[in-house]
DNA sequence: GTGGTCTAGACCACC
DNA sequence: GTGGTCTAGACCACA
């Protein structure tokens, strides 16, 4: 359900907080389902049950996902309004991406060209 | 000639070497040229010598850049390539990158106002 | 494990990284091991963590080492090859020693006691 | 006649006077004979005229050059002595690399293959 | 003048 | 705990 790159510079936590979004923004994951136990998780993923718990513990204070106290973690009612505030952050880093690929050379043809061939990719 | 973003998340010393990848790229810098001296970049861009002296040496590793002794630093003859190695990563960069904001919910009308918004803001 | 010579013309952060490239070479370090963190490592052979921090970043550029961010270091899976890609720099260097002490005028039998004299200092 | 690696970590002036050194252990060069002059050989090169005088003036220093004023400089009666005294030099350099390249994991087999391949190529 | 190495120590982020 | 970046400044060697 989630993938993770290890080797990406953003940060582990945040691309799972990122990925949760996206499934719920995508209506993958609906108010009410439950997430994957932190334990769970993170053997699925090969990496530390502290980084999870990191992700769980933000997605909670911002009001995305709520513990029930021994049974899990739960998407919360207002998740798909969190989801969409954390648009925001990738369009910033969208943003971000272009405006460095402009700075390394790239013409904005090829930008757009780029942007095809992602949509390509996808279907 | 070379700008920087002081609170860019990324590093100075990557600036420094996209930029200057850059200016290969269009032109603006030919092999045999030489490069600003690292202490008078550093006092350009207000920015400690070693950080221009790590983009440099970076640089000179990859081939980009030639260093004479106790003379400064010089474009190399290969350096259009590897500019273009750099574009090539620029280019998979971005191409993460809108796959990961898909990931996250966002829709291809969005991606490509982006784009827009992004040329604008350049102009 | 490791030891430096803190007079030798050679940059102590090359010392650190011939030294690892050597314990691969000869099976005393192998892909998964963790080596020493940055400021211990610094702290045993009395060098400043900067130091480290570079031969580490050095070997971690070419594929040598794995950086596991807030973990530590490992030693990759290519590290067997990269450690031979480093004795042939080695042997041409060696090579080139030979060649020059020759230009200098030195004979081919002395070149051989001199062989024969690091054999012994060796042990 | 001489020949210079300017990439190598060794500084030019010091491969100028080695080879000068050179030539004279192995009789291609002998006392009274002249020494090309500083701006011809500096040309030859492509090396910074700066360069080519400190190695004369070194050369000069240790006895090995004599400068006739307005005429050039000229390899000294005592050259023979003096370019013995430089082998020390050699030697230290070849021991110092045999040393390294076992400390990055050659074994002495390999060191002595090494030596027969360098007497091949000369050949 | 040039670049290269090293030290000392601060600050940040991730796990 | 880990590594990464950056600053400040010293010292050396080469051209």
């Amino acid at each position: 359900m989630i993938t993770i790159d290890a080797h990406s510079p953003v940060p582990i936590y945040e691309q799972v907080k990122t990925e949760l979004h996206g499934l719920v923004a995508r209506g993958m994951l609906k108010p009410g389902d439950q997430v994957p136990a932190i334990r769970v998780l993170s053997q699925t993923l090969l990496v530390n049950p502290n980084t999870i718990a990191r992700a769980y513990r933000e997605l909670v204070m911002e009001g995305f996902l709520e513990t029930r106290r021994g049974e899990g973690n739960y998407i919360s009612a207002q998740a798909r309004s969190r989801a969409n505030d954390s648009l925001d952050g990738s369009r910033k880093q969208l943003l971000e991406a272009i405006l460095s690929a402009r700075r390394a050379g790239l013409g904005w043809k090829e930008v757009l060209l780029i942007v095809q061939k992602a949509k390509g990719e996808e279907a």
